[in-house]
DNA sequence: CTTCTAATGCTACAATGTTGCATCAGTAAC
DNA sequence: GTTACTGATGCAACATTGTAGCATTAGAAG
């Protein structure tokens, strides 16, 4: 990827008036180098492995900011832990595929999370989360038989 | 409702092989009851307000074979918790609703969690779960400058 | 370089869910 | 009805995930 796209992290952020910080950049490569939402902990793991010292608690405020600012968004995945990934202007209404085996997300770009006019009166959509369910392609070739837990 | 229903409780939970103890049954009606998802914690509160006696682990393991049985299903809501519905022969497939300034969720009946067909090579459609996010009529009336937190 | 304050990095805590194990109670066999 | 078997419960202790408070650090502006 290189390194003078568009909007870079350092931009992203002080386009929305905040500080140029170690752990928000490092949080948005991580997201943007990712295929799929990633995790609290998945992202830790990304900091930890570029040696950028960080807090947990540091960690769930950049995050928190991040989807304020609606540069980022939260996943309610599979499991209980909150998952995020990058917003993109079209393309934030994908669909994503939880797999009930291995508990990996992924995100399925071709899959529009449609969001359906017939809400009743009054109610006011901002957006719609669509998950789909099942076995993802490596576990689902390891048999249907063999029980997930 | 009529105490005749062709699927009573009772019946629900031996054919599934279970035994039939009061927190089961207490826990299928409170669902059949609600119109809407309902978490642990609620859940908790109407078997205390029965005057049935429980633990919180005892619940959680009741929820965990109702969903294991197909009786009931979890919905990753807008918070942490899971809530759980009881899951019903065709309308398993509806749409909910999360607002995102009193946290309440509820069920469209008339929105259908679609499942869509494009799904990559190699995957198995389990179920879809479409949570549709806003400001239900209520607090959508009440502005929406407000802020919601 | 100094100043202002947003972010950080603790600690401590809250909320939610899980594990182990002894005891209780639903069910079937007698 | 009594007995025995084992699923289900209840308790304690723990694991995971996310928050709140507050002193300190460091980004950005002058």
């Amino acid at each position: 990827m290189p390194a003078h796209v568009p909007s870079s992290a350092r931009e992203l952020i002080t386009a929305h008036g905040g500080r140029v910080t170690r752990t928000r950049v490092a949080v948005i490569e991580a997201l943007r180098a990712s295929d799929h939402p990633l995790s609290h902990d998945e992202i830790g793991a990304e900091l930890a492995a570029a040696a950028i010292p960080h807090d947990r608690v540091t960690l769930y405020r950049a995050l928190e900011w991040l989807v304020e600012q609606g540069i980022a968004q939260r996943i309610a995945g599979g499991e209980r832990a909150w998952r995020f990934e990058l917003r993109r202007e079209d393309a934030h209404r994908h669909a994503h595929f939880h797999c009930d085996r291995c508990g990996q997300i992924l995100c399925l770009e071709d899959v529009p999370a449609t969001a359906s006019p017939a809400l009743p009166a009054g109610f006011e959509l901002d957006r719609a989360e669509l998950v789909l369910h099942g076995a993802c392609a490596d576990c689902g070739r390891r048999g249907v038989a063999e029980g997930s837990r």
